[in-house]
DNA sequence: CGAGTGCTTGAGCTACGTCAACCATAGTGG
DNA sequence: CCACTATGGTTGACGTAGCTCAAGCACTCG
């Protein structure tokens, strides 16, 4: 079976020779015109029962994909929010400023996950979205995005879907920090990059995380040693492998019942 | 200036004679046919540029006023999803359940708030939602409500924003569960509920809190015994006057800047 | 090959949890 | 009207999970 690894550096489906390509100085690459019809993912960010004159709707309105190198930012708190994005390939943290410039991680996103709906209540965003790796993300105007729900159903109820898969998903992260120990805070933590790797078809137990521990502390409310020291832990409890960011997942079960 | 406490327990416009009224074991009343054009809480849940006929749209929508008795649920987790709801008077808490029956309360809602949201994804609902004193909600079936959004841009928007404002205030519990220490957090706590009221045209200085240390400490990730030593904690250091559940904020900005 | 970055591990410290006693208030029944 | 009980809040004593600080190792990259 795949290890997520190499799916996720991937290149897209989209020739580098056809394609008009800008570049900018900030490592954001941008690649026009393609097609949501014809994309590999496209299961996970349409709805399932799309007619094929819905689909080339969709089409149109996905105007851009866009190329983030590691370490640069899609977008930062406080910039203007007109799009949401949809990551195609790689992956991105979600990170908001704490006074002093401490940062916290509020998430990390894989290929087909949603990016930037934090900015739609206030018209900016709230928190920055930075490339953990090489990644590529579809480009999507929210307005017309809106227009477009409000003529086809499926799409506006698949909107709604994503919105509170995302409202749910924090529930879950305030629940953790709320009652969780460390050791079970990275259990968990790992079994749900597992299981988000698994339904876009990679290996489950076996892949390798492209954050630090410094970013997987930070996002689980505990410091990078401690974190550091829970892989160990567990190491040494044969629940898991891990070698540094390469994962193994030995007992599932165990790993969700601590 | 009027005082949280008062308000929150005021009657309904709705005159018991008039309304026709249904009584459940549970402790849940319905009143039928409410009207938000005549409603003095619109502006919290209606977007403000909607034409008359719109909102006699809006209130065609709307066929149901619950009453919900202190420590009664108005849906409970695993519950099946129909409908979103308003709060219209009084206050719940939103909890989830840990493994071990222990729970977690998630959130805390007051006059203007919507609850329920969590349930569009899985088509149930994913935490609980308690009354923390006698309330008052409006029903609002979920899929007339997005049938309204396809009709009503503005509405549509409206909805957006509640849901990414729900969105942007888990984000920040995160970043208060993963950042924050015990003193920090109760302050925190103490200035967004300030906020809210105020924001709502009761005192933003001094209020009654509905909820028990026990609840605020599971809240925010703390022991109720940690709860309430920062409460004494922040009284002695002159921040807020606090005196079991009536609260009288004396310093905001130092509050803030802990 | 040296510098930079990330990871691991140890030693000591501390904020918070646990356990327990005690008080205040409110509702209940004789 | 007064015990009596239940519920919620406060405070103290003590234990510990995880933080802080620090050292050393492994990789990668120019």
């Amino acid at each position: 079976m795949l290890i997520a690894d190499a799916p996720m550096s991937t290149p897209s489906p989209f020739g580098q020779a056809t394609d008009f390509v800008r570049r900018f100085q900030s490592g954001v690459v941008q690649r026009l015109t393609p097609r949501c019809s014809q994309c590999a993912i496209s299961t996970l960010c349409n709805p399932a029962d799309l007619s094929s004159e819905e689909l080339a709707q969709v089409d149109t309105l996905v105007q851009e994909v866009r190329t983030v190198q590691r370490g640069a930012s899609l977008y930062r708190a406080n910039d203007a929010f007109n799009n949401v994005y949809i990551l195609r390939s790689g992956s991105f943290k979600t990170i908001v400023m704490h006074r002093e410039g401490r940062e916290q991680v509020t998430g990390f996103q894989i290929a087909g996950e949603m990016l930037g709906l934090d900015g739609i209540v206030g018209g900016q965003h709230l928190c920055g979205a930075v490339a953990l790796e090489r990644s590529t993300v579809c480009v999507i105007p929210f307005e017309p995005l809106e227009d477009l729900c409000r003529q086809i159903k499926p799409m506006q109820r698949h909107l709604h879907k994503v919105m509170s898969r995302e409202i749910v998903r924090e529930s879950n992260m305030i629940m953790l920090l709320g009652t969780m120990r460390a050791e079970q805070r990275v259990a968990n933590f790992l079994l749900n990059l597992a299981d988000r790797y698994g339904t876009r078809g990679y290996s489950a137990t076996e892949f390798n995380m492209r954050m630090t521990r410094s970013e997987i502390g930070s996002y689980l409310g505990i410091t990078l040693e401690t974190a550091s020291r829970m892989f160990s832990k567990l190491q040494q409890e044969k629940l898991v492998h891990a070698r540094g960011k390469q994962i193994r997942i030995l007992d599932s079960g165990a790993l969700a019942r601590l």
